[in-house]
DNA sequence: GGAAATAATACGACCGGTTGTCTCATATTG
DNA sequence: CAATATGAGACAACCGGTCGTATTATTTCC
């Protein structure tokens, strides 16, 4: 039998808008009445669940990323044949996202990487671990293609991914002060289409 | 005759220890108290000089970005007939800056692009005119090099530029949680050492 | 030139509000 | 009934910002 107990919804929906706001307003900008008040749970449960601020940040973080794995997962998948044209039409979805959100918010992991992320200990490998399980999963996508050949072989899947991943992250900051996704799609555009290109 | 301020004094001590503290700690992260500390100044004389916090940060990113605006400037200068040389010099002089301090701080533009980027109209501004400045530069050191016929023309030197300061701050971030300068040389050797090469 | 009047600046105690954390009585559960 | 989960509130520390007063500069007048 499976049950679903109130503690377990408490602390996904606290979850859930920790992320909404701790992208929004960043990790000191954000109170934890701010996060409490929206989903209704008085503190005291929040300190059954979380323990602290700071361990409630690192999940938080294991949180966000989740989505993003399943979906870039599923475009890998999706177009078995064609992993750069799955990369990209990927990354275009994202695009438009961020569109939609009028360029507001960003990633939640550059975000605290600049913010906190050589501050807090726990938020930092928390942060080490989701960059590495996203970056783990292009670098997958990059080698397919190299094996496909529609991406060079000259340079290591790795080594692609880590600059696909930050070029991204840069964009992104860009983005949130120029409130323009050109950033975005200079990237794509400038390594997926042009760098990475066997 | 040029008569120097106890104003003008106390306004740059707090703008050098504003850039410090908020680089480590953030903006939502350093508290005025913890700045006026610092140089002893007390809170009233604060906002006789800045008026607000927001202002301040402001005010803040602009005397940040200086320093390197010069150095990048007196670099391009010095190698006027090796332009590409100048901007890998320049950058690597900048890794071994980020080296001998352990990787703590990073970039306060890209730091603050992230936390407050898109909620203070007034950072976002100072923001976006510190990290077009710190662009243009770079733009006409490339576009030097491309003269120079070490540098590919097939691209505009502004979006090299765009690209070289986006991954330049992605690889930053990285650099944080990493606490490795392997980002930073793996930007500068992918993009000054191969896809910007002639 | 020196004294008095006026303007400008420096100052720190203080404001209301919020922070993250913790306590403990009550409610719920096995 | 014992054990755990819950939730309202207490708590001290701290936040950004204000304000009346004290000090210093500058101007005006005799």
């Amino acid at each position: 039998m499976l049950i679903i107990t109130k503690k377990q919804i408490n602390r996904e929906n606290l979850l859930n808008q920790g992320v909404t706001l701790l992208m929004e307003q960043g990790y000191h900008g954000t109170g934890l009445k701010e996060i409490l008040d929206a989903v209704q749970i008085p503190k005291g449960s929040f300190y059954n669940y979380f323990g602290s601020k700071e361990n409630f940040g690192a999940e938080v973080i294991q949180h966000y990323i989740e989505p993003f794995i399943k979906q870039l997962t599923a475009h890998l998948q999706q177009s078995e044949g064609d992993a750069l044209g799955a990369l990209q039409r990927y990354f275009n979805e994202g695009i438009a996202e961020l569109e939609k959100a009028d360029f507001k918010g960003g990633c939640l992991l550059g975000n605290l990487m600049g913010e906190i992320g050589d501050t807090s200990d726990l938020c930092q490998k928390s942060l080490q671990s989701a960059v590495n399980r996203y970056r783990d999963l292009l670098q997958l996508g990059l080698a397919k293609a190299q094996q496909q050949g529609t991406v060079r072989v000259d340079k290591s899947a790795e080594d692609m991914a880590d600059l696909l991943v930050n070029t991204w992250q840069g964009a992104l900051l860009r983005m949130k002060i120029e409130k323009s996704s050109a950033p975005l799609k200079q990237c794509c555009q400038d390594l997926l289409g042009d760098f990475f290109k066997a």
